[in-house]
DNA sequence: TCGTCATGAACAAGGGACAGCTGGTGGAAG
DNA sequence: CTTCCACCAGCTGTCCCTTGTTCATGACGA
């Protein structure tokens, strides 16, 4: 579908081609510009839209093979929904009357397993820590790490959504471990 | 930004609220009613939004380990434009006068460049195949692919966007190399 | 306008998936 | 018509995705 092809479809919702125009124009716009300011753009049962900082890494050049040096850079992601991928996957059609994003019908999705996870949820976190090492009899790191969280998830809030990723440690071997005990920190 | 503050800043485009509501709707429903029917919404100097059918694979439970079988399923996905991606990057801040999408000035951008490689363009290709095999001379396997490239150019029209990936085999080892050549061939 | 609930994010480990390098060509948009 | 953008190839390093839980916030009914 091209964006000619788009403007069309919307006119068809909108009922005048102009307007359509300048609906898709101006949609697309802000989503760019928030993005571009850094601003992620949360349309529940949509998506989320985006900038994500990409660390530097090498490259290769597919007609020399030679590797290039590609430093980091912010690019945008998006994400889309739970609604929105179960619409595609099939599991959900969608709504031919109403529009296909933020309608939550009251109890469509689910209601046995989230009415029973509520009530349990209080007792359910220390099942879970105590499962956690009986399974990981053959690696202790798991448990470590659950430990570690609990205790620093009243801390993280809701972090700074762009400045996750600062590795500049481009020209290192490989940087992942560091990359990931950086996530954790939020340095 | 979330829904009700995305629909707030299209009015200040539009100059009114409720053709902003109408516009967020209406254009958020086509695109999401575009993937689900299996049909890629591709916007220049924005992005595409496209379905992608992801193969069976074995995941692993991050708690237990254990390895998790996820079967076949269809996922959208977006890819940002050129544009969209130098703007976010900072390579090419955003107009402020018209929107952010599809704006192609004359000559705006690397006018040099440009000139230069559209007229040369038709002896281009004979020059890049001349000069990958000398460049090459580490690596054999760059000219090859390049041949078969050129071979299989003119076949390839568009494809079909979704069907790219069919691989069936998740009790399979990898079934890396196999999906790679069923890329390839399109099965 | 307030209350309730669904929905999304984060966290962890690990492996599969995938973006993207370069450069030419077709298509698309102005 | 002109000018630009997306696509595509093999090969890598990066990243996302998986489950399950809790918290926070947005969305919606009354």
């Amino acid at each position: 579908m091209n964006k000619g092809q788009l403007v069309e479809a919307v006119a068809g919702q909108l009922g005048s081609r102009t307007a359509a125009e300048d609906a898709v124009d101006a949609v697309l716009d802000v989503m760019v510009r928030a993005v571009v300011a850094g601003e992620a753009v949360q349309v529940t049962g949509f998506g989320t839209l985006e900038s994500v900082q990409r660390a530097g890494r090498y490259a290769r050049n597919p007609q020399t093979g030679e590797r290039v040096r590609v430093k980091k850079t912010t690019v945008p992601r998006f994400r889309a929904g739970q609604g929105f991928k179960d619409m595609v996957s099939g599991t959900k059609q969608l709504p031919k009357s109403g529009p296909a994003v933020a309608k939550a019908p009251k109890g469509s999705l689910t209601p046995s397993k989230t009415v029973a996870a509520t009530p349990t949820g209080t007792k359910a976190a220390a099942k879970r820590s105590a499962a956690a090492p009986a399974v990981t009899a053959k690696k202790t790191t798991a448990s470590k790490a659950v430990a570690a969280r609990k205790a620093t998830a009243p801390a993280t809030k809701k972090t700074a959504a762009v400045s996750r990723k600062t590795a500049p440690a481009v020209g290192k071997k490989t940087a992942a471990a560091a990359k990931r005990s950086t996530r954790r920190t939020t340095a």
